[in-house]
DNA sequence: TAATGTGAATCGTTTCACAGCG
DNA sequence: CGCTGTGAAACGATTCACATTA
């Protein structure tokens, strides 16, 4: 329904952005000033014509003949992307996997406060050393609301992931990171990354079964 | 270079019908014994074009007119996929994460056996509670090649990430999973499927920041 | 000259529309 | 008649090729 709300740059070369902002972070702590789309193409397996591309979609920055200078295009796509914002975020399930994800120190790095941890074991949120402050789940409607917490991180079990997504949905959250291995319905626009594990390996299972048992696959004998 | 290893099955329907099968094992187990293209679509949030074109690549299995035995869909993904192969894995990175991804159940439950994890802190190896058994990192490749173990999880601190790989890779590794967010170079027709929660998060905050300051995108005024 | 920036061509996926079948 | 299966059309992203510029 909301096809008008659109951000006009293909969503993979976005996430190539995004990756060569990174790469240029790192190039900038290493002092190196100048680099050219087929350097960061080697190093990221991207090819220098795709990078041209994505870069372009922000707007001209590079020098003709002389590359890109490495800090004037990381500001660059940083300002044009907004990746200077900060975000509040929340984890909810507080297994080993999201204890992990509470004290992932690359996220506040980048701009990203985790505020909030929930759990539906109340000796757990006793038990965990934090410094984040931690709730029963029943409270994450109330708390995502009142905090303004824009995204969350779904890390409870499969079962529980359609409810912990409506809670938080229902606390007008804004995108949700799901890691349990079953698709969420999302409502009121809010934006869902999936990252399953268990589908991946299933992803990598399947494709090294096409390579072992070659010549199987001709879809159907067709003319 | 090897373009003639291609899967002849587009990746994302690849994805789908995974997601397929396993609501299809669900639905199974509930006892439902028939569904439609529509139904599936309306639960995965999917088109219902998109799943019987998905549905198609593997061969005719549904009932014109009505819909698809579930049970016999699952079987047929199952074989045509390879589903019923079992792989061994492991883990490299023994922190909170890679812990988490050692004891992770779902991945047992669907024929992968995770059966070594590495860690370059020798303490970690002995106090770490779990059945699966632990190496130091620069076992990697030697145990890889003897167990023969096909899929590698890494769960490593962004700067080991790239040597972890290149490890698994000298023992023979086909397929890595990365959970760091850099991304990795492979060699060896080795595949790479990247979870990356940094990243992810960076893709939700780019894409809010696009609602909140809509017309700002025009790629440059053209005709 | 060496690299960027970009229309045009190409490629791959999704969607459409309908023929075919129970 | 309802729903599958599938060529054909539409769409979107990548790659190509080259004009452009320090």
């Amino acid at each position: 329904m909301p096809k008008h709300i659109k951000s006009e740059i293909p969503l993979p070369s976005l996430t190539r952005l995004l990756s060569i902002y990174r790469l240029l972070e790192q190039l900038g702590q290493e002092h190196v000033t100048s680099v050219s789309s087929s350097e960061l193409g080697k190093i990221l397996g991207f090819k220098p014509d795709s990078i041209r591309k994505d870069v372009s979609y922000l707007g001209e920055v590079g020098n003709f003949g002389a590359g890109y200078e490495v800090v004037r295009l990381k500001d660059h796509i940083s300002g044009k992307l907004g990746l200077d914002k900060k975000r509040k975020a929340c984890v909810v399930g507080l297994g080993r996997l999201g204890t992990a994800i509470l004290n992932y120190e690359d996220l506040r790095q980048n701009g990203f406060s985790v505020i909030a941890g929930f759990d539906n074991n109340i000796n757990k949120l006793e038990t965990i050393t934090t410094s984040v402050d931690l709730f029963p789940a029943h409270e994450i409607t109330d708390v995502v609301r009142k905090r303004e917490i824009e995204i969350g991180v779904i890390a409870v079990p499969a079962r529980a992931s359609q409810e912990t997504a409506d809670r938080l949905m229902d606390g007008g959250i804004r995108g949700i990171i799901n890691f349990s291995p079953v698709a969420i319905k999302a409502r009121n626009n809010v934006m869902i990354r999936n990252l399953d594990l268990l589908g991946e390996c299933m992803i990598l299972s399947t494709l090294l079964q096409f390579r072992e048992s070659n010549a199987e696959w001709q879809p159907g004998a067709e003319e």
